[in-house]
DNA sequence: CTGAAAGCGCTTACAG
DNA sequence: CTGAAAGCGCTTACAG
């Protein structure tokens, strides 16, 4: 079935040695024009395609980069993914892709995969268990092998490499303090991910800000409440005039909630959240959330990657932290200009 | 700095050849027990790890499948590369995925890109300007390579290879009759992607809909409108009392702008649409759409591409259009039981 | 049970 | 300018 013609066979038609016809077809100086335009006509005849297997064999390099994400069911990866790839592409590299739906035992296997590939690199965004227990011994192991590694967005202090992340800490801190600043004295935090290390950064930002704004801090596991209860309860208490969610799918639940039990937004309850996914821009009322710039840190990640390959980075690492912005919209009040 | 230990430096450690180092590995029954034991004892030890491209240079088979499609914006195509990606991963195939975003000269290069590495098959979901003009002798040109390609979702005329999507002209005729059902009476249908092959199948079938319920065929090109004027005319001359949409970035703006004209879903207009995404659950109203199961589909495309490859399946090509069914939610009016 | 040898398809010193 | 030879890391007939 396979019957692709090889360097040899083309060596044979054209009676001469695999070594011209190698040169040849990789335009070396050494060859004659001659030579060279009666390899390339009869290797586009036959539709000759070099077998990359055997050219990384010898070259060592396999050109081609691993991605492992936990899914590409939010904006967030999905941008960071086709980001990644389009980079990659740009800079010659293949990339494998594995998604882990937050299974350590998946992400394992996936090193494991890409270690017996020999891919040249990896990007990796760790499953929150991970970032839970910090058991994170397969990532170590990558450095026994030589495969550099960029720690992606969900980012571990237990292992040494590169990094590119936001820093999320500061990023919860500015969000609520915007809130602030925008008039809400009452700032809940609905967080999603407690628990993990980003959900911990988080908090720990929204807590520093609390604490300057002298307010009460309102820490909502999302996971462990009967949403509409309590947003029943706290608005109707008077006990929040502001909500911090942590990602585009809890934000939809709550504004749902919001809406349904009569309430406004942003005149009763201004929302603000982490994602700043497609769900933002177009929900009614759209949502005022954090551009946390996929594209760009999917680039950066790549670019980090590649030039550690290529070797063109000092040998210290990296930890890259984006600046990201805010993006006003709907949801929160507008700002009263003083006079 | 590729230190990565080999066969013949294990064979050399231990004072045996290269082949029965190798046997051991691969646990031949020719091996005595003491030896194999030794063997894998140091391999686990000095971190062993086979080269893959050694092994498939032999082998002949890369058990490596070429993905390519538009984006992953979309949940359908980012469910069914999630469910291609687990399935893939079951039987033991690696992927190498690319996005064209809908660019005829990326997807051109991508399969270029693939022919190189020697994929032992490929996936492809086209983009739109192919599926337009029908130039894809790029892919024709796979099975002179012999390397079998699955065509899914959108489904081209002029290739001849397996085939997995929906049968979409039946789908636009089935919803369609299922509004008249629900007491519709003037379905319109905006279109978001008309002029490809897609597009009109959709088109022909609710053409026939529309010619079996007597109604009056009114097809809007989302393109080609001012959508809330368009709206605003249509809903306030009582020209239509339901929308058949695409995709569910439009049946986003087409909801917002109904809502902001002061009309009422399904009171005064009733929705479905064609994509099934986390949108049309989440959405207030939720959308009533059509489960074009992707998870499915991206699972039985790897299976036949697989089947494919591995010689499984008799020489006649496939066409495998899935069953599909409307899922009913708040979009659309609730059916009058009939005494 | 073990090993020597050939070969997968390429590239690249080296010789002529 | 062309070619013979070695070698990338593996597997697998074949011989012993």
């Amino acid at each position: 079935m396979e019957t692709r013609i090889t360097l040899k066979e083309l060596a044979a038609s054209l009676n001469l040695s695999v070594s011209t016809v190698s040169k040849s077809l990789n335009d070396s100086t050494e060859i004659s024009p001659i030579t060279k335009r009666r390899v390339t006509e009869l290797a586009t005849l036959k539709r000759y395609v070099p077998n990359n297997m055997a050219q990384n064999l010898r070259g060592k390099k396999t050109k081609t980069l691993g991605i492992i994400i936990p899914n590409i069911f939010s904006d967030f990866f999905a941008e960071a993914l086709s980001s990644m790839e389009e980079q990659s592409d740009k800079r010659g590299y293949n990339i494998i892709i594995s998604f882990t739906n937050d299974s350590l035992e998946k992400e394992i296997e996936c090193i494991n995969k890409l270690i017996h590939r020999r891919v040249d690199g990896i990007i990796i965004s760790p499953t929150l268990t991970e970032s839970q227990f910090g058991s994170s011994t397969h990532l170590n192991k990558l450095s026994e092998y030589n495969i550099p590694l960029v720690l992606f967005d969900r980012i571990l202090d237990n292992v040494a490499c590169d990094k590119v992340g936001l820093n999320e800490s500061l990023l919860a801190e500015e969000a609520t303090l915007d809130l602030c600043k925008l008039g809400c004295k009452k700032i809940a935090y609905f967080s999603n991910i407690s628990n993990t290390s980003i959900g911990n950064q988080r908090i720990s930002g929204y807590s520093d800000a609390i604490k300057k704004i002298k307010g009460k801090k309102q820490i909502i596991n999302f996971h462990k409440i009967d949403l509409k209860i309590s947003l029943k309860h706290l608005i109707g208490t008077n006990s929040i005039d502001s909500i911090l969610a942590d990602d585009g799918l809890s934000s939809i639940l709550i504004v749902k909630s919001i809406l349904e039990l009569g309430y406004r937004i942003p005149e009763d309850i201004s929302m603000l959240n982490f994602s700043n996914g497609i769900f933002s821009h177009y929900l009614s009322p759209s949502l005022t959330a954090i551009d946390s710039k996929p594209i760009e840190q999917g680039k950066i990640a790549v670019d980090i990657l590649i030039d550690r390959i290529e070797d063109r980075l000092s040998p210290e690492l990296l930890d890259f932290r984006l600046e990201v912005s805010l993006v006003h919209r709907e949801s929160t009040r507008r700002l009263v200009p003083s006079i």
